[in-house]
RNA sequence: GUCCCUAUCGUCUAGAGGCCUAGGACAUCGCCCUUUCACGGCGGUAACCGGGGUUCGAAUCCCCGUGGGGACGCCA
């Protein structure tokens, strides 16, 4: 996994450059802001980069694009490396852009130069009230250059003392950016439709436009794949790539997505976090499969391996619309994988929710033989360990379901059932001849006393097959369940 | 409001002008399997947003409408 380095700029693009040129190499990067945990489009945006890197034989990196200091935390740091760690995907970095502030600083200075920025003293206030305006004449509001060199002198505008500034990146007036996005195709914009954005605070953190530029020419990246929300900023930046001199990359923008009700993702479409999906007993090989087919697919293929998925993946079967979020196709998926699992996995995983849940699961049958019995009845490690409570915990019936089961015509045959597991051998065949022949000398079907004796031992009306459920809860407990619950009976 | 993007079953999608009587998957419905619940198997319902072009031929290309999403921050 990623340790945290600081990027020493002056050797590293010296390196990445020749790196690149000497092999072409793919060179990708995820940019999270660390103000919460690593969240669906997020991962999904990693997945695409990291799969697309590790096909070309290139280099996916992780970025923390960190410069809100208002809403960046340690701790969302934290959740987003553990996000990736889950995953799976592994990365060069993480890098910060918090340790990269003079940087920025040189590369502002540099623009203010050569005249493609300026600081700018108009206050909060001003702004707000000149986009109020706009927006109440029904224009796009924006920003109106009043700082711009030449408009400042003819308005005879003089910077506030004491005030310091933000610096403004000085966007061309005419003429239109156009881009060819590897997902979307050709995008243009008019520059008309831009305005002079800030690229420097006040306090010499750069804002996010100009830092994911610097970054993304200093760390050599090839290949900008990021969510469609972006598509606006990207001719914003174009400008930027321009007045620095610098190559552009080439761009993909991966489409949204959205919740159930076509709405864009959020906390009230239950759990965006990716870490919930741990929390909730998701194999992360599903959720990535699952996350995977969200905007891009090979052919009619569903599940298919993260190897597969490199091997597969083409930018140009991205989709361009956006897709909504389907928890119950990704319930689907997990249980697939949930199926083929390896039990000792499972046991082990399934072993916490039960711990949590307050059983010893030490003193019970080995958890992989329980997963193992189980696994093809739970769309998730959490319905399986539901399911595995009473193999580690007596369950007592609820009351209906004794009258419903409980028939008095089938209390001699389940007394007799157990005087013989008293003394058969302990497994499952002995456990499914014993029950035959009580069902034969009793003549009775065999769900006339597998249910009643399913809802004794179980405490409900459902487990797998009724003599394997018998041999793994174990002798002792089977017949101190069933004398307990025979006296139940009417 | 302005700009950008977008449009195939309820949902994810296949579809690169004739292979489309539009295919698959989830969900849903029915049947089978069965010792309950699942799993599994078989089958059904269900879509090319609308209107104009282009073409011998359009789900596919173009235009206009409409719907949806995004952006318009000293957030990223």
């Amino acid at each position: 996994m990623g340790r945290i380095v600081s990027f020493n700029r002056r050797r590293d693009t010296v390196a990445y450059n020749k790196v690149f040129f000497r092999s072409a190499m793919i060179r990708t990067r995820v940019a999270p802001s660390p103000t919460g945990d690593l969240h669906i489009g997020g991962a999904r945006t990693a997945l695409f980069c990291w799969a697309y890197a590790k096909q070309k034989g290139g280099t996916f990196i992780l970025r923390v694009e960190d410069t809100d200091r208002e809403r960046s935390s340690d701790a969302s740091v934290k959740a987003i490396l553990d996000g990736m760690q889950w995953l799976g995907l592994d990365y060069e970095g993480p890098y910060f852009q918090m340790q990269r502030l003079e940087r920025y600083q040189k590369a502002a200075e540099q623009l203010m130069r050569d005249g493609h920025a300026y600081h700018c003293y108009a206050t909060r206030e001003e702004i707000d009230a000149l986009r109020e305006q706009q927006r109440a004449l029904g224009e796009k509001p924006r920003y109106d250059g009043r700082w711009r060199p030449e408009n400042a002198k003819r308005q005879g505008l003089k910077p506030p003392v004491g005030m310091q500034p933000v610096i403004r990146f000085r966007t061309p007036d005419t003429g239109e950016v156009t881009f060819n996005d590897l997902v979307k195709g050709p995008i243009t914009v008019a520059n008309a439709e831009l305005d002079d954005l800030v690229i420097m605070r006040a306090d010499g953190i750069p804002t996010y436009n100009f830092g994911v530029v610097i970054d993304d020419i200093d760390m050599a990246i090839t290949h900008v794949v990021r969510g469609d929300d972006h598509v606006n900023n990207t001719p914003r930046q174009v400008n930027i790539y321009r007045a620095l001199g610098a190559a552009l990359p080439q761009f993909a923008h991966l489409p949204m997505i959205l919740g159930a009700d076509g709405e864009r993702l959020s906390k009230r479409h239950g759990a965006v976090s990716v870490m919930q999906y741990f929390e909730d007993g998701f194999l992360p090989e599903a959720l990535l499969n699952y996350l995977a087919r969200l905007g891009w697919s090979h052919g009619n293929d569903e599940k298919f391996s993260m190897q597969q998925m490199i091997e597969w993946f083409s930018l140009e079967k991205v989709n361009r619309s956006a897709a909504s979020f389907d928890p119950e196709k990704l319930r689907w998926l997990n249980q697939q994988y949930l199926k083929e699992a390896d039990d000792a996995r499972l046991g082990t995983l399934m072993g916490s929710f039960l711990e949590r849940d307050g059983c010893d699961v030490a003193k019970g049958p080995a958890t992989d033989r329980v997963a193992a019995l189980l696994k093809e009845r739970a769309s998730t490690v959490e319905e399986l360990a539901n399911a595995a409570v009473y193999f580690y915990r007596a369950v007592e019936p609820a009351a209906e379901l004794r009258t419903q089961h409980y028939a008095t015509q089938a209390k001699p045959a389940l007394k007799a059932l157990r005087d013989r597991l008293a003394v058969e051998e302990w497994n499952r065949e002995a456990i499914s001849a014993a029950l035959k022949a009580v069902i034969a000398e009793h003549k009775l079907k065999m769900p006339k006393i597998a249910m009643p004796l399913r809802v004794m031992v179980t405490g409900g009306p459902q487990s797998p097959s009724i003599d394997a459920t018998l041999e793994l809860i174990g002798r002792d407990e089977v017949l101190s369940r069933m004398t307990r619950e025979l006296a139940a009976f009417p």
